[in-house]
DNA sequence: TTTGTTAACGAACAAACTGTTCAATAACAT
DNA sequence: ATGTTATTGAACAGTTTGTTCGTTAACAAA
């Protein structure tokens, strides 16, 4: 990719995630964004269709990042965490946020970008998913399937959002096994 | 209040209502609102202040129903929800809505609307706050109170969104049921 | 029925935002 | 050195928003 592409990109970026943690998605216009990114109108446009296009893009390189530093690592076999305790994944994940300064944190512990969570969500669900079966014996007989699985991906997010908005104080394993409690 | 301000309310409150059921709320434009309404735009504006104030409205009048007949019919204590069995509200929850023909469903179940389910969430957390003894025994120790609080909250929204969106073909018994064995 | 009050109307209005176009300029790769 | 491609800035039409105001109609109380 250009170096020029990948700058105004990169400049987008960053000036959407700083007026995200200000102000809530529906109120930031586009020009906000390309004065505060500093590039031309014509740019923005020709780089993302619409806002929403944006915020897509942005969850995507965001999430893409860590469900997938989470997949490669589990796949090459020879990491800490890649052993058979069926919890280690969810450690994982907490870890890597953690790890990951403030960019995603800051997004996600915003109360209002709603939109945001939603892309976390489906992103989780699939990874959940692949690992249904380590909560077979958690999950009540009855219980549907799919429900299930909505269940452990939602109690995930609100441990992950209380973690955050307790300003992250709690250990990932502390966190793990609140989350690990409940389900 | 003035016959007059009733039909135009109502006239908005339903044009909204049936806005909200095909489209996402923040596509819905006031003129949109106004056309379906029937009414000036004025007179949109000297009702609500904007948009936002109209779900709000829309939100507290829908909701304060189910949850304040719901306070009411306990507290004049001689009906048959009215009793000691700690999980009665919440069947008496599901049943309300239930009854309640389609409004608040149909914008429940609508997955855009995530603005809406927020304000059900913020009622329901107090109502759940306010119940909280129920739950004492069911809770792990070293959970926090605010955090437990927030996951009974948002497992009875799930149960209720996965209710919503299979066309609540189970009965309100079996919801309640399911709600609590995940509690 | 009459009278004073209040709501609805509708048309017009400025202001803000959106998404597009185009010619000129600068950065890039070879 | 040359052809390609991205950025720029300004201008543009089309929406949407929220307000204003004079006129008309519905209301409630005498």
């Amino acid at each position: 990719m250009d170096r020029r592409q990948r700058k105004t990109r990169e400049a987008i970026f960053n000036a959407f995630i700083l007026l995200l943690s200000k102000k809530n998605y529906s109120s930031i216009t586009v020009g906000e964004i390309i004065e505060s990114a500093d590039v031309g109108r014509a740019t923005f446009y020709s780089h993302f269709e619409t806002k929403d296009f944006l915020l897509k893009d942005l969850c995507k390189e965001l999430f893409d990042h860590i469900f997938n530093t989470e997949n490669t690592e589990r796949a090459d076999s020879h990491n800490i965490f890649d052993c058979d305790i069926h919890d280690s994944v969810f450690l994982h994940l907490f870890k890597h946020i953690k790890k990951n300064d403030n960019n995603i944190c800051k997004l996600l512990a915003s109360k209002n970008n709603e939109l945001f969570f939603e892309y976390f969500k489906t992103e989780l669900r699939t990874l959940i998913t692949s690992h249904k079966a380590d909560f077979e014996d958690r999950k009540p007989k009855r219980i549907p399937e799919d429900f299930w699985l909505s269940h452990i991906t939602s109690t995930f997010t609100e441990t992950l959002r209380f973690w955050l908005e307790n300003g992250m104080c709690e250990s990932p394993e502390v966190i793990t096994e609140y989350f690990l409690m409940l389900v």
